[in-house]
DNA sequence: GCCTATAATTATAATAGTTCTAAAACAGAA
DNA sequence: TTCTGTTTTAGAACTATTATAATTATAGGC
């Protein structure tokens, strides 16, 4: 399931990193809770910035190493960015990408919608593949490429 | 359709280009082919290593500049690798990739198979998307991520 | 075939994103 | 508290990509 949009305390992160044998530090804190609370999935360096406007000073290379740590134990997934720099994500299911080709963003399909589609994927075609190419399937990511046709309800 | 494994002659490849308004220039010629050859989605540094050894003469920059001419035309797209450098295609439609986890490579299902699993897409699903984000979605792009079972069966 | 306008190529410099380095600060266990 | 290994940090280094500006090539008109 998606953390977004929890309430996200420092007792709940602590036991969350020690659950994935990650050390707790204020700068691991902050770069987690600052990706959950996203909804469009921030590159490296826009959280940074968002970080160091909030406060905390914390340093770039910093931001880096965390996502890194993140990514590696599982509490975040580094999506490819179509242009230049990588995005980050602190969901780690299968899930739904809409790229908006206007601006480049990337964010989630909702939750349930994005589900919808996972679930009335063709099986049977999978397992096709799979069995065809020897090729064992770990995760799926699908990206809806396009463009809104009307104004996005918010962003953050 | 994919261009792969198809023959391409000078003179085919000149009326493509002059289809899609490019001018033919004999690195043009050499990138669109090379590219078109690769059975696994390339890096520009890889096509520009893979044309220094076999012939031409040609430099990176360029590389470069037909890749960008010739996605912004239409005949090839750029592909966001999970890691640091993006990778092109030669092919435009839709279509499902496949990303070794072990090696980090990116090639195509074949066109019959990933056909099969788009044409079962649920139309309703996506269209309910659209009509609720009010996005329009232009492409679908799908990427099976895990690893080979047994070895993969024939390597450019 | 030759000329010309326009576009493409090139080496190089510049930039952006990311990783590396080595020293200082810190977390967690005893 | 003290100790040990880990994390943080500033800055250097590196890699992928884009910009620059001079040179060269293409396509079209003659």
């Amino acid at each position: 399931m998606h953390q977004h949009h929890h309430e996200l305390d420092e007792a709940a992160v602590h036991s969350l990193f020690c659950a994935h044998s990650l050390r707790f530090t204020r700068q691991r804190f902050a770069v987690y809770t600052a990706l959950a609370s996203e909804k469009v999935h921030p590159t490296a360096d826009q959280l940074f910035k968002k970080l160091s406007r909030s406060d905390s000073g914390i340093s770039l290379a910093t931001v880096y190493n965390t996502l890194e740590a993140l990514v590696k134990s599982g509490l975040a997934q580094k999506l490819a960015d179509g242009g230049t720099s990588a995005r980050y994500d602190a969901a780690v299911d299968d899930h739904l990408h809409i790229r908006d080709c206007a601006t480049g963003s990337l964010s989630d399909v909702p939750e349930a919608l994005g589900q919808k589609l996972l679930d009335n994927l063709p099986q049977h075609v999978l397992k096709q593949i799979e069995d065809e190419l020897g090729f064992s399937i770990g995760r799926v990511q699908i990206e809806l490429i396009g463009e809104y046709t009307r104004q996005a309800v918010e962003v953050n």
